[in-house]
DNA sequence: AGAGGTTACGGGCAGCGTAAGGATC
DNA sequence: GATCCTTACGCTGCCCGTAACCTCT
């Protein structure tokens, strides 16, 4: 008896099939048919009737689930009250946004090497729909992006947020109201498929109708850019763009509204928790909030 | 993190050394080395400190043994309500004395082989000494001897006592009281290094004295075909001469004593508790009764 | 030197995935 | 035939034992 028998043996009693706990465990079918069969040699007991509808408990198999689910307790404390991440050769594979990117995410990393320098960390970029999928995939085990994700598995820590501000070239020459600017002057934003893009491409119509234009760029430097050399205005996270509202390259305007304040969130597979990826958010949040000031 | 691991790192703990644990598990002392480096990189976490005197817990040690007592608890309760031991394709090593041989095994073979049709069955007949030194060396799994077998190791459950009666041919010559007979002929019996040798060597040498003469021999078959045939006299189990006696080809006398009853038990290790064997003993106790009306 | 534990290395076996094989509706 | 689970088989990787090595008394 091992605990992968047991707990394949779970999952086989709770959704009822080998071929659904094949998929739930990410085994091959007969992998898990293996492991049932190898623990009922080794138990000498029948765990299951065999049914056209799948598998359904003996009484055996009934009894010996509540044992399955003590053990399975146990396991989880000794993960919670054992386990020292910081001393765990794991790997982690973080998935941020490009916001992320450009703000925050040295310092992060810093800090998550310090904490853990055993864990080997891989760090890839996309944007928070792609990151959402992939985190649900599980080929990612944290995700920095806009959240919440709303999946009953995904737990979710709340980060900072970033206020937009728009801003544009001084070199921009504005008649009149700067209300008007996003009427001549091509807006430049965050790509296509991501929230602030949505976001704004509905403002802009309620606010100032068909008449503007929209320039998606999916990275977000070349935007900031972009907006220096006065190729077009935008609304971006003011904590991007201090340095260059501070010497001048670029200044702020107020067409009388804003795009929504991008909320992040470090988010995890609550199931099966990794206490790592869930230490590793909650520095992600206070690295993130040293940032803010 | 394995079953083995945590049963392995429960013995180094209770044990205070790699050696003494690899002992213990019948392993390798690398082995055991290599369990623990294992476990401990799973967790993360530093289980003992390494002193020339052996290993001591941590204080993460010391935490982890109450959750691997737990386990060990519920696997001891998995082994007890749900392991089939008729389902089990075990090998069961069992152990007899002569004297059982003679009279009930065939009906104990039968009964344990129609209970546990599965279960591969080796029989091994030897003195109750030997018998006794196998079992506590692990090589024999059950045995059927004279005992009980007082170490605190051992489980043993009693059968029925074999009552002994003095025996002689019909054609030996008697004259005047029969207790002269022990005094006048060779007394044949068990085996030198059997208990009841010692007993009856004790009791001749008290209520015949040196006069007596012992004949020992190894198979108790062959004595009694001796006494059959006049060479000697004996004390045998009643119920193994019952048919001679029937038919008159030998008769009892009586020389006024007997040596000791003999008692047998059914023992077995209590650590690692085999249930297999437990169930066995039971059987040998009920086929033992019902030999013996 | 001796009593402790660890490292190195070759061999055997357990357990995986792919592919084919029943059974039952 | 569709939908289950089991059997067959080659392969990889883990884990054991032997032997050599390290460290401290």
């Amino acid at each position: 008896m091992t605990f992968e028998q047991l707990r394949t043996f779970f999952w086989v009693a709770r959704l009822g099939g080998v071929r659904r706990a094949a998929e739930q465990m990410h085994l091959s079918q007969p992998a898990v048919s293996a492991r049932i069969a190898a623990l009922e040699t080794a138990l000498g007991a029948v765990l299951f009737e065999r049914a056209q509808s799948g598998m359904r408990l003996t009484k055996r198999g009934e009894k010996l689930l509540v044992y399955a689910e003590q053990i399975h307790r146990i396991q989880e404390d000794i993960k919670a009250n054992i386990v020292d991440p910081a001393g765990l050769e794991a790997q982690l594979r973080v998935g941020v946004s490009e916001t992320v990117v450009q703000s925050w995410l040295p310092e992060f990393v810093a800090g998550l090497r310090s904490e853990y320098p055993m864990v080997d960390v891989e760090i890839t970029v996309d944007v928070s729909h792609n990151l959402r999928d992939s985190l649900l995939n599980r080929s990612l085990d944290l995700a920095i992006l806009m959240g919440p994700i709303s999946e009953f598995s995904v737990d979710n820590i709340e980060l900072p947020a970033f206020e937009l501000v728009w801003i544009r070239s001084p070199a921009l020459h504005v008649d009149g109201d700067e209300a008007d600017i996003l009427r001549s002057t091509p807006v430049i934003s965050y790509a296509r498929n991501t929230r602030p893009y949505q976001d704004l491409k509905t403002k802009l119509l309620e606010n100032v109708g068909s008449d503007a234009r929209l320039f998606p760029s999916s990275s977000l430097s070349a935007c900031i850019r972009m907006v220096a050399t006065g190729l077009g205005v935008g609304a971006f996270p003011l904590h991007l763009i201090k340095r260059q509202l501070y010497n001048g390259e670029l200044v702020a305007f107020d067409p009388g509204w804003r795009p929504d304040t991008l909320r992040f969130t470090a988010s995890f597979l609550g199931e099966p928790k990794s206490h790592l990826a869930e230490s590793v958010a909650h520095i992600a949040k206070d690295v993130a909030a040293a940032y803010m000031e």
